[in-house]
DNA sequence: CCTTAACTCCTTTTT
DNA sequence: GGAGTTAAGG
């Protein structure tokens, strides 16, 4: 081993990155380097003749993938080529796509969102039952949730269906039937949601026989967040680790945080069983907080009855205690927190060492507000998503159509921007047109009058999508022919982008009267990022696999900002993460823990390990705040602390400190 | 059939 | 407060 490794981990960080063979368990705390230890181990691997196209590495962000294939290609010293990091479902697609004719689907699938997954339901609802019946039925959204919960907790639809919809439970064959048709209708469109990536990859590693080629070259993995895996990832770690030299899974249960989505902590305790002969290391030392600001962390997590107890050992000298600050109301809030942050920033610690964090984007309102006023320059990671904006996915869909052209959901939100075509009428034009294969070239050959005769489509959009035939044919389509442009002979995906956006500028005035120039100025924005692709189908499912990020912009950090911004982030979002100076605002009950957790015991643990994870997101300084009064809709609430802070109070973690008052 | 305008609901967290 | 739904009018 190289004398760098013996200096920079600890004992217990270095035996877990010179694991032999077989699988690992990596019980780590809060800041006690688990990411330092997982990016030594690839760089040990490498350094030790493992090609590093052998190595998965599974990571819960492409922000974390991309951080931690940096940090090993400074450590290796040279580039490394062909490393699989990132997420499960960013692998899956990767995989899926270069396998996919194993598995006997056409390698074009287009990805659907949230958004399409919705349309899509609907639509199905809309054909199956009349609206008397739709009443009775579970929501396109309830129907969606029930069945990705069978996804990602494993368990059967009328399990779920008692557990979290008990109304519905007598309905269970009817919605068992939906769901069937649902996923025939998403494979005859060539669709995949989410959930789909991660079952057709697991429906691909299962089969060791088609998947030999693929599994035989994997001979390490490693699995970075296991606390927050769920039934299906737990199930394609198995199997891709089944065959691996060796299998590294990293966690810490006390960080658990996405239950919503059927992460259980249990599959991490259960790990050992699942692998037998598994060797556990403990990493114990935090490295990353002041004394007190881990005691206060240590005090909360003490008062949840499930999970490991651990008690973090520091290294750091002694800062201040963490300051408990009342706000009389949303607004002298956001403004303590102004106040002190350019405090800090005085102090010259930079706006980009600074984070607010909070449960969720709606809790950032006043405090927005108030930074633009004070012209304080921020980027904010929550709320919408750059790519599932509506405009976005406009352009989208015509990407979309070309490399599948068997993409209902996006034919219909093309056919439905022209003036007198409806989602109905959209939906009727593209059921004709699938009749026969090749419905591009159908749509823009066709008559659309004769076509749509005895529908009773309006003449007036009929004849505004004449305009759209016109548009594709010159955009896909060897001049004067029937022969569609392979891909190759497409213009570069800029320039596709710059057609698009031409053919849908007249549009937008009507489509979007409030802010059309903000969302051309996007359109332009999008044509940039287009310029790293040379595929339209890599870029498709980037923009939801990889780079669907919340907030303003697509290039972050990229911004004219003369100084580096201060950071306001969900706590989900913040994972992973540290700064020197943390700001947990809206800590009242209602907020955090959320007014949904309260009443169940096993959520308000899940919020208090929410809690936990934002404070250990604090190096030197860690400010908690509330406001005393808060509206919600058009009512005041008066609401004391968050429990989360009365229960630890008597134990003098945190000092109360009054606003000054101007 | 399509658009518009009034009306109603319910607010988490994410790949 | 904003998106989604419904009912009337064109
Ligand atoms: N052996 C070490 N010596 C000194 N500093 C270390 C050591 N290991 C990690 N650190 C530092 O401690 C901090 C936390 O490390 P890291 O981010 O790897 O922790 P983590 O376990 O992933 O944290 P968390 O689970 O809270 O996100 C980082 O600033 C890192 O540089």
């Amino acid at each position: 081993v190289s004398p760098r490794f013996q200096k920079e981990l600890n004992p217990e960080q270095l035996a877990a990155v010179l694991h032999k063979s077989g699988p690992a368990i990596v019980i780590a705390g809060a800041g006690s380097g688990k990411t330092r230890m997982l990016t030594y181990r690839v760089a040990y691997l490498i350094e030790n003749n493992t090609p590093a196209s052998a190595i998965i590495l599974v990571t819960f962000t492409k922000k974390a993938a991309q951080e931690m294939e940096n940090r090993v290609q400074g450590l290796v010293g040279s580039e490394i080529k062909g490393l699989k990091a990132g997420t499960f479902h960013h692998l899956a697609n990767i995989t899926l796509r270069r396998y996919g004719k194993l598995l006997h689907f056409d390698p074009n699938f287009t990805i659907m969102d949230p958004g399409d997954q919705k349309h899509f339901m609907k639509y199905i609802l809309g054909q199956r039952f009349d609206p008397e019946e739709r009443k009775r039925f579970p929501k396109p959204t309830q129907v969606l949730d029930m069945h990705s919960k069978t996804i990602n907790l494993g368990k059967p639809l009328s399990e779920i269906s008692s557990v979290y919809y008990p109304a519905y439970l007598y309905q269970i064959v009817d919605i068992t039937d939906t769901i069937s048709i649902f996923t025939k209708q998403k494979k005859a469109n060539n669709t995949m949601d989410f959930d789909d990536l991660l079952v057709f990859f697991l429906k691909f590693i299962r089969n060791e026989k088609v998947a030999a080629k693929y599994l035989d070259r994997i001979h390490h993995v490693l699995v970075d967040e296991y606390q927050d895996m769920n039934a299906i990832q737990a199930d394609i770690v198995e199997h891709l680790g089944k065959h691996a030299k060796s299998i590294t899974i990293v966690g810490d249960d006390a960080q658990a945080i996405y239950k919503f989505r059927g992460g259980d902590f249990n599959h991490m305790l259960n790990f050992p069983k699942v692998f037998e002969n598994c060797q556990t290391y403990k990493l114990e030392t935090n490295y990353r907080s002041t004394p007190e600001i881990l005691k206060l962390a240590n005090a909360s997590i003490r008062k949840n009855q499930v999970g490991f107890k651990k008690e973090l050992r520091t290294t750091r000298e002694s800062g201040n205690l963490p300051m408990m600050i009342p706000c009389t109301n949303l607004y002298q809030e956001a403004q303590l927190i102004c106040q002190q942050v350019l405090q800090h920033r005085e102090e010259d610690i930079h706006l980009h060492e600074q984070a607010v964090l909070f449960r969720a984007h709606y809790h950032t309102m006043e405090l927005e507000q108030e930074l633009v006023r004070q012209k304080i320059p921020y980027v904010i990671r929550a709320g919408v998503r750059f790519f599932e904006q509506a405009h976005i996915k406009d352009l989208v869909a015509y990407l979309a159509v070309l490399v599948n052209p068997t993409d209902r959901i996006q034919w219909i939100r093309i056919f439905s921007m022209h003036e007198g075509v409806s989602d109905s009428g959209a939906s009727k034009i593209i059921t004709i047109l699938s009749q026969q294969p090749q419905v591009l070239t159908n749509f823009v050959y066709c008559n659309l009058v004769q076509e749509m005769q005895g529908s009773r489509l309006r003449q007036a959009g009929l004849e505004n999508l004449t305009q759209l035939q016109q548009f594709f044919k010159q955009l896909a389509f060897h001049p004067g022919t029937k022969q569609r442009l392979s891909e190759e002979e497409l213009p570069n995906l800029p320039q596709m982008i710059e057609k698009v956006s031409q053919y849908l500028k007249p549009m937008f005035p009507a489509r979007y009267p409030k802010n059309y120039e903000d969302r051309l100025r996007d359109l332009r924005e999008l044509m940039n990022f287009g310029a790293k692709y040379n595929s339209i189908t890599a870029f498709l499912a980037d923009i939801l696999t990889q780079y669907n990020l919340q907030g303003e912009t697509i290039l972050e950090g990229d911004q004219t900002l003369e100084e580096s911004p201060l950071v306001l982030s969900t706590i989900h979002q913040a994972k992973g993460l540290e700064w020197k100076v943390v700001y947990i605002i809206s800590l009242v009950d209602g907020r955090l823990p959320s007014a949904r957790a309260i009443g169940d015991e096993a959520e308000i643990e899940e919020e208090r390990r929410l809690f936990y994870v934002a404070c250990t997101r604090a190096k030197d300084v860690l400010y908690l705040t509330y406001p005393e009064i808060v509206q919600r809709f058009d009512r005041d609430q008066i609401s004391g602390p968050s429990r989360f802070l009365e229960e630890i109070e008597k134990e003098k973690v945190f000092e109360e400190v009054e606003v000054e008052e101007e």
